[in-house]
DNA sequence: TTGAAAGCGGTACCAA
DNA sequence: TTGGTACCGCTTTCAA
């Protein structure tokens, strides 16, 4: 009764050597037999593992890792954690970060002074093996700053803009744009407006695409076809398409920067009483899941999520395994290949009583 | 040269003991200054706490860890983190703990033995000073036998049936059951369907709470009018829709056991020409932020999502600070009150052309 | 082929 | 009020 009721005091390697009559050396040589440039005895490595076994024995982690072997896990730092993108990619690197025998920490990093330094701390210190910073981080200087000082492996995933010496992983987004445009181009919109999402991370360079697009085939950016957005999110994508609706000639297709901004689209278009596609035609990009059960389903440009969360994984293990992140120079940058999906929301323009012009 | 070029080879408690001319045990108390029965001098104190600024000293996590303070982690067991409702219960959660200091390890729970038995150990170790389970779990045999085994202070939240020995917090599915069936009936409606989402979680108290509201009014359910679903996903509604449609006196409403599957619905109900909801009505639970932007926006019953994080955070700190989970008996169960919004998915039957029925 | 022992960075108990 | 010091559990030389 002396000690805590049903606490079960955790087995320790002293305790294994102890019943197994051998050192702790002899146990953990055993345990981390990649060190072996140390031959072992068959009959002695029986014997401790069997007793390993019967005490269900498990090395423990914190010590482990206080002694430099590393911490099995990886730190994950987020923007918007219930962002469905964001969502699905934290889901697809963590699947990616297990397979590898890593768990993830969560570093949820909405702007604010106190919290990015709480995340730093997560980060710095040897608590995470490395870190992958997903989505548009630029705004967090302590981040930088912390992450500069420090010799933590990092990746960087749709992180938009570069980051100093980090290797970063994500899709071409010039590249989904211009498949997106084309696609509308191809049905024979020449009204083309863009809603941007915020100002954050690959929107950017969709909006550069959109115009580059625009510009080379000489299509007209009209006044107002290029809609600001104050973020990520449907509730802005249905109040710019309203203020598209404004226009003395709205559009006859919109391309959204993002799936969330076109959901938004696709809700305003119904609550004015416009058809999609035959009114106005819809594109978004990511292709969450959502996008397929949107009504009209949602044409949009595909993230090659799962091959993109086995990349970054990969190098940041790599980078871990390396010893440390030479943080220096331009870092390698993967960019991989977005595909196009067409749903019903597309179609040739004048399908419907004109377009979103003949609305009024 | 001598040492890897760049490695800050980070600041210890013994350094800033010796530069401030104390000894550790006096930077360790000032550090935690809880702990003092101890009073310390206010000019060593100062002192002290400017060496720590100087040097940008942080107490390395693993260390304290080890020797018992806690790691200021808390795992987060979760079974889809992409899904939206998950996703946004994640984000609530992260937020709640940081507010206290912690962050979150992330266990991705997808049913595998190999893979609980990682979470398991994530879990089982003093790497984390507590876990959440969040999401039905009960068929993971290894975590519960993990769990039962172990002192670790643990609550599920949205656990559905109930965890033995362990706190829960959750929504009351029975009362959010009502609410949304005596919305549909008091608009007048009789034929309602039920689609559940799978076996799993809160789920099967929804199911209950409408076969009772039925049998308590008298309202028929018809052969069909129950679905069976194989998981909560919209492409789950939309077939189970489809099979609505086949009978031959299809519902004038269908209430779902998630959002999830509403929009499903939705999907199908357009797809087959259907208006929601003049044709048929159509009610979710859980809420989840697209619900606002379906088409037509979604009537559902909201969980306090915020609230429930709060609980569950505040619950577990309590759990960990009291020592540790007197795993025994029946543990409190927390069940807040959800609350029914009304969006535009719902209105009185017959508005259309008679219903669902009228198809064909 | 194996063992002894010195830490890793802190915390906390016991003296002074 | 402070300092000394024995650990926490494991890894890793260095010897034997």
């Amino acid at each position: 009764m002396a000690e805590r009721d049903g606490a079960r005091p955790r087995v320790t390697l002293k305790q294994v050597s102890e019943l197994a009559g051998v050192s702790q050396s002899t146990v953990s040589r055993i345990l981390n037999r990649r060190h072996s440039a140390v031959p072992i005895a068959a009959a002695t490595r029986e014997r401790v593992l069997r007793v390993i076994e019967e005490l269900d024995y498990r090395p423990h982690p914190l010590a482990r890792g206080l002694r430099g072997g590393g911490t099995a896990l990886l730190g994950l730092i987020v923007r918007e954690v219930a962002d469905p993108f964001f969502a699905a990619a934290i889901e697809a690197i963590a699947d990616e970060s297990r397979r590898h025998g890593y768990s993830l920490v969560l570093g949820h990093a909405r702007s604010s002074a106190r919290e990015a330094l709480v995340l730093a701390e997560v980060l710095e210190t040897r608590h995470c093996d490395g870190a992958i910073l997903l989505g548009d981080l630029r705004d967090e200087p302590r981040l930088w700053a912390e992450l500069e000082g420090s010799e933590l492996a990092v990746v960087a995933v749709c992180q938009g803009g570069r980051a100093p010496g980090i290797p970063t992983v994500d899709c071409d987004n010039r590249v989904g744009t211009v498949m997106a445009l084309q696609h509308l181009h191809g049905l024979g919109h020449r009204r083309i407006a863009f809603l941007d999402a915020g100002w954050l991370g690959d929107v950017e360079e969709r909006r550069l695409a959109y115009h580059a697009f625009m510009a080379e085939r000489g299509l007209p950016v009209l006044e107002g076809y290029h809609q600001r957005l104050p973020g990520n999110h449907p509730d802005a994508g249905l109040s710019a398409f309203r203020a598209l609706l404004e226009l003395s000639s709205p559009p006859s297709a919109v391309f959204c920067a993002t799936d969330q901004v076109a959901l938004g689209v696709l809700a305003a278009a119904a609550r004015a009483g416009l058809r999609v596609p035959a009114d106005v035609s819809v594109v978004g990009f990511d292709d969450i899941p959502m996008a397929r059960f949107a009504v009209p389903g949602l044409t949009t440009v595909r993230q090659p999520l799962r091959r993109m969360a086995r990349l970054a994984v990969e190098r940041l293990l790599g980078l871990i395994r390396s010893g440390a992140a030479p943080r220096s120079g331009p870092a390698r940058r993967e960019r991989l290949r977005p595909s196009l999906v067409v749903r019903g929301s597309t179609a040739a323009p004048g399908g419907g009583a004109g377009g979103a012009a003949s609305r009024g």
